[in-house]
DNA sequence: CTTCTAAAAACTGTTGACAGTTTTCGATTG
DNA sequence: CAATCGAAAACTGTCAACAGTTTTTAGAAG
């Protein structure tokens, strides 16, 4: 799981610090879902799972809780972050912002076969729409989105957007996408190219804000309808009525 | 410095933790200019001066190098980061993005009381700029765009916009503002407020976007000047020739 | 006087231990 | 049989110590 040299048990600390491993570790298991929302980090068994002291977990705890991963509570530790729907909601409208900013960045600067790359996702994701294969346009998806925010050339914008998304991936059960919009989506993907193309900057801004403010009202249209067939199983948990939500 | 009830060497860790105190005080220290760019943390030292142990020392040091205010490096510790000229711009990009994205936000929803209290502050930088006093107005600006930032009731949005213009000061010498645009600034923030109460989120979108970029504007033209002046006295330093600085 | 070298000092990364707090669990009570 | 209480267990927050690395210092060599 995490060996030094050869062997497990050698401690010899000098090649890596063991804290951006399990650092990573940690994001990957709640990216995976073996942690989900709420769920307490137990400091001592991670540690021991890992073949470490608490110490270095420790530290990985606390810089995913300043991501905004992990939360900590006085004498109770670290707990997987929930993402309520008002802050849900918040991300979409921040992410909407900086791919908007990132658009208008890339648009200068793309060089031609960043441009090509994309229209090949664009094809790819039209591929996907018509088998239809969901989980391979969601992939797609992601990678487009990627490579607009990596064309910008802005460092920490590159560093801030994908922990904006891991951030909302804590909101209750991901895959909240909607799948009836991809062709919608991909049009606007089009869209998005064609500004790219023209080196329109404020064009491709503007599209690409709203390409994330449509997923934002896609979530709430389908958060609407989730509370609607939610509310017919009917209530057996008490905290079910707790609707102030926030 | 750091005491838990009474008196200091009481070692009781239950009511609070000492690592967000550690933190602030290290941001305090940086934001003050004890500790400049590339200033290495010493942990056992800091540690002796606050009182405590390395333990919360360095987990607040993996905080603050999440947040971008420390680097480390393997074996050698903690860095003030030094943020290059590159990313320095950057930062002005996000940022206008993230501004935009809260005038938008804050447009619709800003009380008629918070529109007079930024009402109050262009009048109080009126006054800073009749005297002139150049501090003045710097603290009022700061405060106007903070607000601005507070009305969109978008808490990550709160969170994360002054972690980026505390990363930004880590850039050389802050205090780069050219005085001689505050007339301009405030004519922008007049425009501003117009948007606001008028609800016209777009409108306050561009032009908190612009606002920022043109602070970019004058930050790079007060560099070109710098790099004209500091021509002259001529390069001692050899490191001086790095001028690819990115 | 500068440059190289080796030992000493300083410091980081990690560990194991301890005090205090929270949680669990069983016994007791109503 | 559910609720309450108290002791035991589990766990967090912090500390002190150790091994290994980097930096400094002192001395030798050119």
């Amino acid at each position: 799981m995490l060996r030094r040299s050869p062997a497990n048990p050698a401690r010899t600390p000098r090649t890596a610090s063991f804290v951006p491993v399990i650092q990573r570790e940690i994001e990957r298991m709640i990216g995976a879902g073996e942690l989900t929302g709420g769920t307490r980090i137990n400091e001592s068994s991670l540690a021991l799972k890992l073949g470490i002291s608490r110490g270095p977990v420790r530290e990985a705890c606390r810089a995913l809780e300043q991501i905004g991963l992990l939360r900590s509570e006085l004498n109770r530790g670290f707990f997987v972050r929930e993402v309520s729907t008002k802050e849900a909601l918040d991300l979409y409208d921040i992410r909407a912002g900086l791919f908007g900013t990132a658009g208008r960045l890339a648009a200068s600067i793309i060089p031609t076969t960043q441009l090509r790359a994309l229209e090949e996702l664009i094809r790819q994701m039209e591929a996907a729409i018509d088998v239809p294969d969901i989980a391979a346009f969601y992939t797609l998806n992601n990678e487009f989105h990627r490579q607009v925010v990596v064309a910008s050339d802005n460092a920490k914008l590159i560093e801030l957007y994908p922990l904006l998304e891991a951030e909302l991936h804590l909101f209750r059960r991901r895959g909240l996408v909607l799948p009836g919009s991809m062709r919608t989506s991909n049009d606007e993907h089009k869209a998005i190219l064609d500004a790219l193309s023209q080196s329109d900057g404020t064009a491709a801004a503007r599209l690409l804000e709203r390409h994330i403010l449509a997923g934002k009202a896609r979530f709430l249209r389908t958060l609407e309808d989730e509370t609607a067939t939610d509310a017919r199983p009917g209530p057996l948990d008490p905290r079910n009525s707790r609707f102030k939500d926030r």
